[in-house]
DNA sequence: GCCATTCTTACGGTTTCCCGTAAAGCAATA
DNA sequence: TATTGCTTTACGGGAAACCGTAAGAATGGC
């Protein structure tokens, strides 16, 4: 089992519960901080110190507030954890359900489990634990449906460029002159069209707002 | 201090995190439910049985899952328990920010305290506790200064309907119909163009997009 | 009952959006 | 260079949404 532990999590609720179920493993050292910040000078320094963490259990959104950090967010702490301590397992412990996002974070962040923050989510993180403990990689259930279903249409930058200017307030008729100040090719306003009407198609949706909405829902935008 | 506690929430991390918090208070009994009609059931029990609860702690949201539930949400629990038992103090504990639907929960519900679910709740709901012992309300102080900003526009029924149909791609054209059908007044396609555009205007907006995005983000659909 | 006010609806003109088609641009290949 | 195939753009007709105005219905006070 592991013998140093690191949670990051901004809520203190959340991070007492992970506390709890980890000392049901006799892991009662476990270190905890509220900060991405802070996460990252912790596990450097136990580097330094020649004590590695061997678990580092991170949410993936952190709330600002009056401290100012460099790390917005659990997937900008954990690409510089990778950087500095790659060997370091990883178990994400959030409330995300976006296929897409905990798909890129096994394949592009390479972390070691996914855990989502639901109903039975106590019993989900030991066993979770126990995978990654056997070298194995974990993920809720409830998301494994989810995560296979490959329709879910594949926003690219450009098409979140184009609902995020929608959503906010941007005429499509002038959506041409912003594309060409920021050098967004293509540019011209069949091409918008066009590729607003290949979304909604693929969605089946009729109207923009739809649109909007999808991408609210899912924090596309 | 509270002799029978009951907890509704259905991620179970956090409920476990709210028993370690009673449990400082002396409180060992706690009972809890993951799901909001077995909370129900079980205060019209404790009534039967004459040995009523004092204290309900609840989130809002309540995810859905196999077992089909009568009561939505937290809400909707609270206005039902109200009805059977009015003298039960009510903690709300939730990641809610919404100025309006946190101004209605003590206004319409009548609830004792709201805790807000962030970076040192566990503390906050400490100080909850103590305050409704104390026959008080309490409101985490994060949220003080947004309850006041009373936000821009008081949405009202008839508005979220009209957005929520937009945002599930039904044509403006096609909305008196659907408000006909539902003997929802007034149902006239001037009168819908005329609400949204009062909706557009005071929060300065061009565009229906923008409005079904700003209700994504605060929760209003 | 009558009038005044407000709310609701109907109607037309204008703008924006939608969508199909065709032309233009561009890259790779022979 | 010419050909081919793909992407991007231009254009135009038609649908939907927007907006002002005015007629009609409902409400409340006198």
């Amino acid at each position: 089992m592991f013998k140093r532990v690191l949670i990051a999590e901004d809520h203190e609720s959340t991070s007492i519960s992970v506390r709890k179920t980890l000392e049901d493993f006799g892991i009662t050292n476990a270190e905890f901080t509220y900060y991405c910040d802070e996460a990252l000078m912790q596990i450097r320094k136990s580097l330094h110190d020649d004590q590695p963490f061997d678990l580092l259990i991170t949410d993936l959104s952190f709330e600002e507030d009056h401290r100012k950090q460099q790390l917005a967010g659990g997937v900008e702490l954990i690409e510089a954890v990778k950087q500095i301590h790659p060997q370091l397992k990883v178990l994400v412990f959030s409330a995300e359900t976006n296929p897409a996002v905990i798909d890129s974070l096994f394949k592009a962040s390479q972390i070691n489990a996914y855990v989502r923050k639901a109903r039975h989510d106590a019993k989900d993180l030991r066993k979770a634990i126990e995978y990654i403990a056997q070298h194995k990689t974990y993920l809720s259930e409830s998301l494994k449906p989810a995560i296979k279903q490959k329709n879910a249409f594949e926003f690219s930058s450009y098409d979140v460029t184009l609902i995020s200017l929608l959503s906010q307030g941007t005429m499509q008729k002038d959506i041409p002159a912003y594309l060409q100040q920021h050098n967004i090719k293509p540019s011209g306003l069949s091409s918008v069209e066009k590729r607003l009407a290949i979304m909604r198609d693929s969605l089946e949706f009729a109207k923009n707002e739809q649109l909007v909405a999808y991408c609210k829902d899912y924090g596309i935008i």
